[in-house]
RNA sequence: GCGGGCGUGGUGGAACUGGUAGACGCGCUGGACUCAAAAUCCAGUUCCGGCAACGGAGUGUCGGUUCGAUUCCGACCGCCCGCACCA
């Protein structure tokens, strides 16, 4: 190393000293009780399944979280940042089943991974807090937490039509299915009747749409998936007579949300499971192989082929209420069970599914709705879906569609043949999982008392260990002794439940139990009422709808029960975006790593052999495609501050970022000029105060900077924290070593240490130590404060305009009075207007003046 | 189909309630230092014309409101996300 060569951080080394010293001092511990009198705030991001690496999605979720958590520490807040493990679930059965590995010890393993490779990154957790959902002490806890929501009614154990995950061999919640298939299989998903356990979401229906009206520091999009998931509508119930009754039915229920249109019916429909169509299948063969068709259709070509309405005339007869006229009832593959009654009247002008219907099997076609007050306008192959008046209805005709909904409710109910009712497209939450890895149901199956809540002094139900996985199946159905017990209730032999919880039901709850980890009980409430909720939650959009939903809908149960005393569990909520990178493949079509690829100015080619590679598509980072890259590799090679810059730097949070090889050679080049420059002004010293206007100039940028970046930090946009950081270490390079400036320097140095330390507190804590030598860690310290007299400006520059068009500039002091800046304008553009003549002038204070000429 | 979001240089993105479009980074170009390279430093970088001063155009497209529109309104085009035979 030569003499001239600037001393380079070492970052290899200053990054596990500070982490030590961090540790030492139990900076980021705080208490279940403290007394201190700080305010509080709650941090914390989504809990990461134990897959046993780390990947760039997690070390992004975590800087996000970790700079909010180091500002609000400096800030002056008493910040709980716990860190856990989502540790149940199927990739550790399928370990087991895959490599003969015992379950608990593949995850504690992984745990322990992850661990040391979270640490490393220099995160400012409370690390005392920490547990995993598959240590006892906390699915135990979770045992009681379903006993008492069971005592509460919030509970229900029903035989029920599951989606069913043939490839992995379990029931999956309606959250869990998307477009057909299992969530995390991909696999179509079946329907199959099984006795499940339910928690009765649907009783929260209301409260939790209306609950999101409150959260006002959510992202409007996560709120708008919940409302639509929740999925009200306001309608009305209409029963219809039949002609003759089918095995003791009189009638057929049905709801809609366009009462306004019963004088447009044309036919009834049924779904294929409705008992109306099962009772006509006893008698008719026709209808039971047409009903079997739907069945067999299920939900997977449902899905695919999307739409061919089908349906099949029973024979039979119903009688519409209102008109007294009479309808055939159909059964019709587009009629859903589960929805509303499983039942729908017909109305082909006003439903294009109805029209589309009627069509197919020329039913007649009624016009009723018109977009016009009086016309009948004809009906094609286009419903009149929207609002408009009502025609050829009676008493109806003429009213608004809206009007004519409450006159026909009103009617409805004067005949009792209706009435106004409400609908959910939410369902009840089916927890019931056929697997080993989760936390065991705690109840116990006896033949002469039913399901039999297990004592509380038999909890918590343990998770056996010795379980094989030579079969297929539940282990637990497969051991020994494990489920043999006695009825709590008559003493008798008895049966435990051997299915496990749903693995979202133990991140329903978990943020609370941080709040007191060791607690006897499932949360402590004077710790649970003192740092509950959570002030800002931090992770993936992913989760908008099933675990944001599940959680809300615990913290209410939890209430309901006296465990909390709140009903919504995350006050702020931050959803950050992907890490992407780009994919290659090579001549073969196979997926290639980035250490693999050279990129070349042409394109790119293989590492090894020069082989031309195809540059793909950026997209998420996942291990199919290869697109990763390893943190652990990344902070070996640059350090963790160099990933946590970068992650922060190149775009808001809520986007996606694409991880660049050059990106972070930039980052890591910035962090070591932050290095050298911070270095050079601690060589140098505080120096003595001067008034030269250079030195006021440096000294407004830094305040300047402190405002900036404290607005930025406090809005979730970090990378325009970052840009004013760069900015503020510019004007500290610009100013180069001259003496009068060596204090404003140094003051700008010593803030921009402190503004960076929430990004890269490592680097901060080593620049912090060579300026303050004896004021201890910067961890510890308060957060800079602007200086309120450095803020205001001395002058402005305001732009001149004719026309609308940017003509020239003036300078002038700030709030400047017309009569002062309307002759400068008119002066600085006097090329511009010319020999024009002054139509109209505008001036607002601090920002332009406009000239409206004529020639 | 329904609901929502987004379109700004070569590139990621700035621009507070309408008021100098392109902050800051990356990349690129030129230069300095070096035997050379890396690192570092300096200068430039929306496009078109011009040596320059300067002029013109410009925030997906078309139109509107306004003294003034990336920002507000309408239509269209493109991309992304969520939900979906939901009655």
């Amino acid at each position: 190393m030569s003499e001239t060569e600037p001393t380079r951080y070492d970052f290899a080394a200053a990054e596990p000293y500070w982490q030590a010293q961090w540790q030492q001092q139990a900076c980021f511990r705080v208490e279940d009780h403290p007394r201190d009198g700080r305010p509080k705030y709650y941090v914390l991001e989504m809990f990461p399944y134990p897959s046993g690496k780390i990947h760039m999605g997690h070390v992004r979720n975590y800087t996000l979280g970790d700079v909010v958590a180091r500002y609000k520490r400096a800030r002056g807040f008493a910040v709980l940042h716990p860190m856990g493990w989502d540790a149940f679930g199927l990739p550790a059965e399928n370990a087991a089943r895959e490599n003969n590995a015992d379950p608990a010890e593949w995850t504690y393993q992984n745990i322990a991974n992850m661990r040391a490779e979270l640490q490393r990154m220099g995160f400012s957790l409370d690390w005392s807090r920490e547990f995993a959902t598959c240590d006892v002490e906390y699915y135990g806890q979770q045992q009681k937490l379903f006993l008492d929501f069971w005592r509460e009614g919030l509970v229900e154990r029903r035989a029920a039509n599951v989606n069913w995950d043939p490839v992995d061999m379990t029931v999956l919640a309606n959250e869990q299915v998307i477009d057909g298939r299992g969530w995390r299989s991909g696999a179509l998903v079946e329907k199959k009747k099984l006795s499940q356990w339910f928690f009765k979401i649907t009783d929260y229906a209301q409260d939790l749409l209306d609950g999101l009206k409150r959260l006002d520091r959510w992202p409007e999009r996560v709120k708008l998936m919940q409302e639509n998931w929740i999925g009200h509508s306001q309608g009305a119930e209409v029963v219809f007579p039949l002609a003759e009754p089918v095995e003791g039915m009189a009638s057929v229920a049905v709801y809609t949300t366009r009462p306004d249109t019963l004088f447009g019916m044309s036919f009834l429909a049924v779904a294929a499971e409705h008992p109306l169509a099962q009772a006509v299948a006893k008698t008719n063969p026709q209808a039971a192989a047409f009903i079997a068709e739907c069945a067999s259709q299920g939900t997977s070509e449902a899905v695919i082929e999307a739409a061919e309405k089908r349906g099949f005339d029973t024979g039979l007869r119903v009688v519409n209420p209102i008109t007294g006229q009479s309808h055939p009832v159909w059964i019709a593959n587009f009629v859903l069970m589960e929805y509303g009654t499983g039942a729908i009247f017909g109305c082909p002008c006003a439903d294009q599914r109805d029209l589309d219907f009627a069509r197919k099997y020329h039913l007649p076609v009624p016009v009723v709705v018109s977009p016009a007050k009086d016309s009948a306008p004809e009906v094609k192959d286009q419903a009149l879906d929207g609002e408009g008046y009502i025609v050829n209805s009676g008493f109806l005709s003429g009213l608004t569609t809206k009007e004519a909904n409450t006159r026909i409710i009103a009617e409805l109910e004067r005949r009792g043949a209706g009435r106004a009712v409400q609908n959910w497209r939410l369902r009840d939450w089916g927890i019931s999982r056929q697997r080993y890895w989760g936390c065991p149901i705690p109840v116990i199956h006896c033949e002469a008392c039913g399901p039999q809540p297990v004592p509380e002094d038999q909890l918590p139900v343990v998770l056996p260990r010795d379980v094989s996985f030579d079969r297929p199946g539940n282990p637990l159905d497969h051991h020994p002794s494990w489920r043999h017990v006695n009825c709590p209730a008559c003493g008798r032999p008895a049966l435990r439940e051997t299915d496990t919880f749903d693995t979202f039901v133990d991140s329903s709850w978990y943020f609370a139990r941080f709040t007191a980890p060791r607690a006897p009980t499932p949360t402590d409430r004077a710790a649970a009422d003192f740092w509950l909720p959570v002030d800002q939650y931090v992770g993936g959009i992913e989760h908008a709808i099933l675990h944001l939903l599940y959680s809300r809908f615990f913290t209410r149960a939890m209430r309901k029960t006296g465990h909390v005393a709140i009903d919504e569990p995350f006050a702020g909520l931050f959803t950050q975006g992907m890490v992407t990178h780009e994919s290659y493949r090579d001549a073969q079509g196979r997926w290639l790593y980035p250490d693999e690829v050279i990129r070349t100015a042409e394109g790119a080619m293989h590492k090894k052999t020069g082989a031309p590679v195809t540059v793909g598509r950026v997209e998420k980072m996942s291990k199919s495609k290869r697109n990763t890259v390893d943190p652990g590799a990344i902070v070996a090679r640059f350090g963790a501050d160099t990933a946590r810059w970068f992650v922060l730097s190149d775009n808001p949070p809520e986007r996606d970022v694409e991880w660049t090889e050059t990106g972070v050679q930039g980052a890591y080049r910035f962090l070591q000029r932050l290095a050298r420059i911070g270095e050079e002004v601690a060589r140098t010293g505080p120096g003595e105060a001067s008034d030269a206007p250079a030195a006021r100039k440096l000294r407004q940028m830094t305040h300047r900077a402190i405002e900036a970046v404290t607005q930025a930090l406090e809005g979730f946009a970090f990378n325009l924290a970052v840009a004013r950081l760069y900015e503020l270490l510019n004007a500290i390079a610009a100013a180069g070593e001259a003496p009068e400036l060596a204090a404003a320097r140094f003051e700008a140095m010593e803030s921009l240490v402190r503004l960076a330390a929430p990004l890269v507190p490592h680097l901060a804590e080593h620049l912090f130590t060579r300026l303050r030598p004896q004021a201890g860690l910067l961890a510890n310290q308060d957060w800079p404060v602007a200086d309120p007299a450095l803020l205001a400006v001395d002058e402005v520059t305001v732009a001149v305009q004719v026309n609308g068009k940017l003509r020239g500039t003036i300078r002038l002091p700030p709030g400047a009075d017309a009569n002062h800046a309307i002759p400068l304008a008119k002066e600085a553009v006097a090329g511009a207007i010319g020999g024009q003549s002054i139509v109209k002038q505008i001036y607002v204070p601090d920002r332009i003046v406009n000239f409206v000429v004529k020639p």
